[in-house]
DNA sequence: CGACCATTTGATATGGATCAAGCGATGTGG
DNA sequence: CCACATCGCTTGATCCATATCAAATGGTCG
């Protein structure tokens, strides 16, 4: 709630065009995002958020849609009883924060200290309206996050070492380097992404190390060791 | 696969105009999709499927988009072990098959007899390309798609008896009389979509039934007697 | 060093899966 | 029109994967 007056006001004080922004290259199955990207680059307005800040809220008007720059970002939606399922982690050059509706339905926040670049809805809209390339790079990334959360539906009907396992991979697929994985989040949200309690995912975790799937030097930073067992537990 | 040369030779025999499809009026967020679907109506031709049929299989090139004109639709993934997750049901003048990549990452079958429009994808992106409004309404069928997988998401991490109660609710929201339920789907079905045992699905309705939130009269006919006791499940 | 937070590990409980009948509709052949 | 096979659904008994409750360990920062 309190984040959309910050924001508005953010938005107000342009800010100097955005320095060109450094992040790792990542595969994509378009390379045209980048396009869109570029575009998009020029609409909005950098905004820092520290750790555990929220960016916005569910049910709050989706007057923006958000670019992370630096960080990483999760959304998620609370239940009446108090538990939270995240609905994605989003790294940098990824798209979060568009939806269907006029309202959000889930909440965002900065998992770590971010940078995020905030562009007005209405702006990118109207822009896809007049140049067609835009409209369909609009509906690229919106299929693709289709796709991703079709994706999540897959994990969270499997087993724990299945979901863990895909987890894994799935952070692996988007870090530069192939095998090795830096987790920004902590086990908590690990747990509300796949349905599981903080412990299981820790079990899970020690299990898959002495399986030697995978290595684990520190809790945060993992090592794929077996990509193919660990493949293995998905499809 | 044998399917598609199907598609491919319906789509070619050219058939006469369709004419007006009768349908139960339902509630929309956004009422433009029935100029989307006034569009597209001209461009396909309508095919039968019998029960149990495949409209198209995981993996096939999506060259095609679908809508139900009469009947519904089931689209699912099967996992190595046999498992079956259903990604959706699909009722008339829902649009299924619309996917990011060029490959679908689920198959599609008709739940009972159906009557499904076929329309060439490049028509409807060709479409799309020239005439702004048309992008937008792509953009909006896809964008509550998404938002549909997300509220999957939500079911699926929830207890047995909040995943049969969502998808009764999800289901009478989708019927013409509000509290009347037509299941077209077997239990097997509803299993299969909240990833669950048939045999759970059939105890937690025998209890709701007991609770007085629903009756059943006969296994495909449910009454809604108690929403607000449904929708406390929710949330 | 000590306080605090994140993570792991251990012991026990439980919701839903599995295995196994039973039952009720629907349809088919005699 | 009935006998009986089939199929979809329900109900019962038991088991097991994961949740829950509890405590120990490790890592970070003042």
């Amino acid at each position: 709630m309190g984040s959309n007056a910050m924001l508005t006001q953010m938005m107000t004080d342009r800010t100097p065009p955005l320095p060109p922004v450094t992040r790792p290259v990542r595969k994509l199955p378009q390379a045209n995002q980048y396009a869109f990207m570029t575009q998009i680059d020029t609409m909005g307005a950098a905004m820092p958020f520290a750790r555990n800040a929220e960016i916005y809220g569910e049910n709050e008007r989706a007057d923006y849609l958000y670019k992370v720059l630096r960080g990483s970002v999760r959304t998620y939606k609370l239940l009446a009883d108090g538990r939270r399922q995240i609905g994605g982690f989003y790294l940098p050059g990824d798209i979060f924060g568009l939806e269907g509706g006029d309202h959000h339905t889930f909440s965002a926040e900065a998992v770590v200290d971010s940078r995020v670049l905030v562009v007005k809805r209405s702006s990118v809209m109207g822009l896809a309206g007049r140049d067609a390339e835009i409209a369909s790079q609009l509906w690229s990334v919106t299929a693709r996050e289709l796709q991703r959360t079709q994706g999540h539906i897959m994990l969270l009907v499997k087993t724990a070492r299945e979901r863990v396992a895909g987890f894994l991979l799935e952070m692996a697929n988007r870090q530069p380097a192939q095998n090795e994985i830096n987790l920004l989040m902590p086990r908590q949200d690990i747990a509300d992404y796949l349905g599981l309690t903080i412990e299981t995912v820790s079990r899970t975790l020690t299990q898959l190390e002495q399986d030697e799937a995978i290595a684990v030097p520190k809790s945060r930073h993992i090592l794929v060791r077996n990509r193919g067992a660990l493949s293995r537990m998905n499809s």
